[in-house]
DNA sequence: TTAGCAATTACCCTAAAGGGCAGATTTTGC
DNA sequence: GCAAAATCTGCCCTTTAGGGTAATTGCTAA
């Protein structure tokens, strides 16, 4: 049985950093459940398949285990979730989280749950429901789904982030001549509205398009659109 | 009892274009029920909120009835169905428009469905799925929003046809040279990679840009990445 | 106070974009 | 075959984009 105690941070500070970085790339999976023979095996399964795997007994160690964390967390990840949990339930779990689940999709497990808890689940947000008996390659279907979806869309995330602070570091007279390119205008047009002269638009728009990483307009075009 | 069959497409075709048009924008609702009274009470409550309403009493007469009219019936439109229904159910429906749903939005209604239901409607794609007894304003409020994702869809649906539908107007050689314009080359670029003059670049260009109705590169770069 | 950055502009230059005018060849549908 | 596109090109022109050099002004942090 004390096989089947939570992995825990602790653990994973013991492999090296390399090693876990590469594990850490196929996705984490943390589980909730309070039964320990049951954590443990799914723990075996992942870690079997590559996955790292966290498995937590309530739903207050998932979240302070998480939060702690959490800069390092910033891998593929989902969770793997009990519907009926001693103490706060696993649609608990989801309103506790909230707007983490886009970041870290729910995958809820349930043997005699009422439909109005499916609905629940799924109008919260929930990525997918599966129904004991639980089929082992259904399930990992789903977790590697889950795991796509979590990695796109921190991607996106980090895309946006990182465009956002692209245009932070323009100055406000910059981003007004970008403004106004995007829009179309020429530089002479610019240059009325603003009622600056050429030369300074064209300066502007010089280390704008610097800043912003740009080479010409088309690029310059398609990272506004991204953002 | 007779104040409960269907409305059908004959009847609409009684009221005036106009009417149907303006009374269509705010969307349409189609009730698949076996229960007469159901039915008559579904379309009161949705004519009465300003929806068109149709109501089936099965899934061949829904599906035959849609096809018919298809192309009429493109503005915002969901469908209410019921979970178990005489012969077909509502999933089998489900599976039948398969990719209609996208466009028209599957909300079941259930009192007494298993959670295997319910997990298989939302599988397939299913939008929202409300339990009985049914609260009216919730009922209102999830047909509400179903056809506002079915408005949006159909536009963005519509506009990328559109797009579609001015590039392929484009001849060979032009799009071969927005291509590359797309790409950030230059027309001097462009001109030595197609082994083309300089003169000829400007031509192709220009006339593709106009048959794109881009009257610069911003705007032919914006309309280039929406498609 | 001084160094640095932002903003501004003049002068000058090259390259690229855009397009009119005129003509050529080729492909293609009726 | 013929007319209508499509493709191709040269010459010439204006406008726009891009940028080097150099200078001025104002504001801010060290």
């Amino acid at each position: 049985m004390n096989q089947s105690t939570m992995f825990n941070v602790t653990e994973l500070r013991a492999t090296s950093q390399a090693q876990a970085e590469q594990r850490a790339a196929k996705g984490i999976v943390f589980v909730l459940d309070d039964d320990p023979s049951i954590r443990s095996s799914y723990e075996r399964l992942f870690t079997l398949e590559g996955f790292v795997c966290f498995a937590y007994d309530s739903a207050e160690a998932l979240i302070t285990g998480r939060t702690i964390d959490a800069e390092r967390l910033n891998g593929p990840r989902c969770l793997l979730c009990d519907v009926s949990l001693p103490g706060k339930s696993g649609l608990d779990v989801q309103e506790a989280l909230g707007s983490e689940q886009a970041m870290m999709p729910f995958i809820f497990i349930s043997g005699v749950s009422s439909e109005v808890e499916v609905v629940q689940a799924y109008r919260k947000g929930g990525y997918a429901f599966l129904l004991k008996p639980i089929d082992i390659s259904e399930l990992l279907a789903t977790v590697s789904s889950a795991l796509v979806l979590s990695g796109n869309r921190q991607q996106e995330s980090a895309e946006l982030a990182r465009l956002q602070a692209m245009v932070m570091q323009l100055t406000e007279r910059e981003r007004a001549v970008i403004k106004l390119v995007l829009e179309g205008c020429t530089n002479p047009q610019i240059s009325d509205r603003l009622r600056i002269a050429l030369r300074t638009v064209k300066v502007h728009r010089q280390h704008a398009m610097q800043k912003l990483g740009a080479k010409n307009l088309v690029e310059l075009t398609r990272t506004a659109l991204r953002s």
